[in-house]
DNA sequence: TTATACAATTGATTTAAATCAAATGTTCTA
DNA sequence: TAGAACATTTGATTTAAATCAATTGTATAA
C-alpha cells in the first residue's frame, strides 16, 4: 500500500517532467517558421502564401469549460489545438449529450466551409488554439492541391477514426469500451510524443461516460474492475498506470 | 386489412414504377460524358484528364452478398456506386459485426491513399460500381486542386455522416434509432430523386441490428411498435411506409 | 401445389447497464 | 484547519434490450 503510493509520487513527478518537456516537443505540430501555426499546414506553403497565413491565423485562448463554438451557429474558422485538449460533442434537445470526440495538440476542428457545425467544441483546461479564417482558407484551397491534399489526408485520418467509434459505440460491451478507451488515450499520447504510462485524463469522469455511451456509475466500476483484476493501477482520478498492456489490449477484442 | 392490402398493391407498383424510373434520373451521379464516371469527379476535370480517367477507371458489377474488398487487403481503389447499395462494416475477431454504413449510388468508398481498407464492402443486391486506381487518382490530386477539393468535399460529408452516427449510437434508444433510421433512409432516397415514401429496405433486418447496434429481436419488436402506433404501415418487410412523419421526426429527439 | 429453407415476428426469461441513493474522496475557500 | 462544494465510488434496485426459443410468414424449388 505504502509502495504504492510512493510509486505514485514517483511516477507523478515524472509525468510532470515530461509534461513540461512537451512544450518544447511540440515542433512537430507547430511550423517551424511562425512557431504557432501548425506544421503540415505550413509545409504545404510557398513564401507569399505564408504572408497571407500569418495574417489571417492567428492564437487564441481559452479556459476550462469555455465553448470555442456551438453547434447551430454559422461556421467561421477552422482550428487547430496547439496546447491543452477539447472535446467536441452534438447536445440532444432533452438535454442528453454526446462527446464525439476528445481531441488533442495537432488536432484539427471547426470548418472549412460555408455552412453551420456539425459540433459544439469545448475546452478542458486552458487550451490554445491557432484559427484560419474559413473564407481565406477556402481561396488557397483552390488554388493550392498541396494544401487541399493535406487538409483531405486530415479529413480522412478522421474519418477512420470516428468509423472506429461507430464500432466501439455499436458493439462492444461496458469492459471493452473502457480497455479501448485507456489504449486509445495511451496511444494518442504516444503519437504526440508524450509519455504514454501513466496516462493523464484530462477530462472528468462524465465526460469519459458521454463520450462512451455509458454513466458514470459505470465508468468507475469498469475502472474499479480493472484494478482489482491488475490491469491498471489508478494513482488519482486523472492518472492512470498501465500494468498489462497485453491483457488490456484483449479485453478490446 | 383489404382496404390496407389494396393500398399495398398500389404503392408497390407506384413504388415499382419509381425506381424503374430511377435508372434515367441517375444523370446526376453519373457523367454526362461517360456515363459511368460520377459526375462530380468529371465536372472537376479538363479534357486531357477526362481521357486518362477515362483509361484509369471502369465499371464493375457485384451481385448480392459478394464482397468488393476486405479490411485488412491492401487498399487499391477507390469505388462510386453507379447502381445497387453495398454495405460497409467492421468484424470483431469473435464474430460480431458492426455495419458502419449503408451506402447509395453516388457515394463513394474505399481508398484513395496507400495503406488498408478501414472496413469491408459487400454488395446488397446487384451492385454497378465505378472503380478509380488509386495511384492513378493520387497523380491527379497532387495536380488538379478542383479535384482534391472535390473529394474534400465527399470525405467531410462522410465525416459528418459519420459523426452523427457516433451520437445515434452513443446516446438513443432502441425506439429513437429505429425512428431515426426509416427517416435517414427516406431522406436519403429523397436526395437521390427516388421515392421517400413508402421506403423499401433494401437490407434484411439482420443488418439493419447490426447497422443499429441492436438485435434483430428488438428491431423486429420496433417496427412492430411504431406500426402499432400508426406511425408506419409495414407493406411488406422491405416496404415502409410513412404514415406520420412528424411523429416518427419526434422520436428522433 | 406441397415440401423445404430461410426470414421475421413474438413470447418468456435473463442480464448488462441504468437509475437512484448513500458514502467516501478531493479540491477550494474562508 | 474546517467546512462547503463538488467529483468519484459503491450499493441496492430497476429496466431496456439481449438471449433463448417457438411460431408464423415468405420465398424457392421439386
Amino acid at each position: 500500500m505504502l509502495k504504492l503510493s510512493i510509486m505514485a509520487v514517483e511516477l507523478k513527478r515524472d509525468n510532470v517532467r515530461c509534461e513540461l518537456a512537451k512544450g518544447d516537443d511540440l515542433g512537430h505540430t507547430r511550423c517551424a517558421l511562425c512557431g504557432i501555426r501548425p506544421y503540415s499546414f505550413c509545409r504545404c506553403l510557398n513564401e507569399d502564401e505564408l504572408k497571407v497565413f500569418s495574417k489571417i491565423s492567428s492564437e487564441r485562448m481559452f479556459s476550462d469549460k469555455q465553448n470555442i463554438f456551438l453547434q447551430q451557429e454559422k461556421s467561421k474558422n477552422l482550428y487547430n489545438i496547439t496546447e491543452g485538449n477539447i472535446k467536441i460533442y452534438q447536445l440532444l434537445t432533452d438535454g442528453r449529450l454526446q462527446i464525439i470526440g476528445f481531441l488533442y495538440p495537432g488536432d484539427f476542428f471547426g470548418s472549412y466551409r460555408q455552412g453551420k457545425y456539425n459540433y459544439s467544441a469545448q475546452a478542458i483546461g486552458n487550451v490554445k488554439v491557432c484559427v484560419f479564417n474559413e473564407t481565406t482558407l477556402n481561396k488557397h484551397l483552390e488554388k493550392n492541391p498541396k494544401l487541399s491534399r493535406e487538409l483531405l489526408n486530415i479529413t480522412a485520418n478522421e474519418l477512420t477514426l470516428a468509423q472506429d467509434r461507430i464500432r466501439v459505440l455499436g458493439k462492444l460491451t461496458a469492459t471493452e469500451r473502457m480497455a479501448n478507451f485507456i489504449l486509445n488515450i495511451s496511444d494518442q499520447r504516444a503519437r504526440i510524443k508524450w509519455q504514454d504510462n501513466p496516462v493523464s485524463l484530462p477530462m472528468n469522469r462524465q465526460d469519459i461516460a458521454d463520450y462512451l455511451g455509458l454513466t458514470i456509475a459505470t465508468v468507475s466500476r469498469e475502472i474499479t474492475r480493472l484494478k482489482t483484476s491488475n490491469i491498471i493501477k489508478v494513482l488519482s482520478a486523472s492518472q492512470i498506470y498501465i500494468n498489462d498492456r497485453t491483457k488490456l489490449s484483449l479485453l478490446c477484442t
